[in-house]
DNA sequence: GAGCGATGTCTTCGCATGATGACATAGATG
DNA sequence: CATCTATGTCATCATGCGAAGACATCGCTC
């Protein structure tokens, strides 16, 4: 039997996962241009090179940190009081999650944009519509697609650094605000 | 009398303001960090170094286009059907316009940062906020931010590429469902 | 029309980036 | 203990970027 421990000197797994979290965080908080391997490595602690041995580029990266999300976050449905939370909760701290910067803006990448557009769709804007659609509501995948958007803008909001208030805001403050006013009545 | 003709080979005014107006778009569709002085040049037909002469840096070129369309996009009170249907129509023809990626993206350059949070407050904020001071609102400060994250995520996602039937929706539409859905109901 | 400043063009610099390959060494295998 | 592969380190490349400066030439002023 080899030993297991985490700290071994010599770990691929334990390397590829350091650079796997280091990426998702940087990709969340800057985008994927502004994000640099050697950035990566930095933060994960490990040789920026070996991005190209375990990942292929910093492209595939990016898609490898999209699908490591996809369990993490659970958008699910907004329209649950509880989910909302957790969605805030979990973006406090976690700062925006790379799959929302695709919302928002075309990646100059195309591999990179299509894995993130297909992410989206699956993760936010599919149990979105599947709910408008049981509510026999009226053009539900346009619906969907506009709380998506609206609802990425909100969250990515609070990291931008263009709102203060947004930014301190309390989680619950926040909701309760989300439910009554956003542009519901005239 | 100098001749004034508008077609002049040399006219620095004119250069000045086709390079502001091709920056302006540039920075829009991509954003300031994926736009370059010599796509900047390229589609203004005039040379990328003039940009230093004539605004001294890139920056500087982008704090210029801010306040150039501080004029120019009317988003005042998006309560308002008309106004509201101005924003989208306009959007739809100029693309996203800089303003609204600082709300949802920090720049990397801090001048450049700051110049945008004033701009976006001067006018997407502080018209919301009087808004919701004159109705009494809670928070009118929390819920005008939180009124123009959402919008920026909207506008933005019509043209991010990662919303099909957003993209596509015609304004008109788009109002309805916004008056309609956005997050109004429980 | 001569002179000169304003305007435009071209080249080059220094720097950061993503990627690649050569090399070093840990640590399992026998 | 010797071997060899997986793992990690380092130097380097080509590219694209923002910026700066040298040079050319237009067109106003006198």
């Amino acid at each position: 039997m080899t030993g297991e421990a985490p700290g071994r000197r010599r770990d691929a797994a334990r390397s590829r996962e350091l650079l796997l979290t280091a990426a998702s965080e940087l990709f969340g908080e800057r985008g994927f241009d502004r994000t640099t391997i050697r950035d990566i490595g930095r933060r994960a602690g490990v040789d920026p090179t070996l991005i190209a041995r375990y990942f292929g580029s910093k492209t595939l990266l990016y898609v490898a940190a999209l699908q490591a999300e996809a369990g993490d976050v659970a958008f699910a449905d907004l329209y649950e009081d509880e989910r909302l939370r957790e969605v805030f909760d979990r973006a406090d701290r976690r700062g925006p999650v790379p799959l929302l910067q695709v919302a928002v803006q075309p990646l100059s990448e195309p591999a990179a944009q299509e894995a993130a557009r297909a992410a989206l769709h699956t993760r936010l804007v599919e149990p979105l519509r599947r709910r408008f659609v049981r509510e026999g509501a009226d053009r539900p995948g346009l619906r969907a697609e506009l709380v998506a958007a609206a609802m990425a803008g909100v969250l990515l909001g609070r990291h931008s650094g263009a709102f203060d208030e947004l930014a301190d805001a309390d989680p619950g403050d926040l909701i309760e605000v989300l439910r009554g006013t956003l542009l519901s009545e005239d």
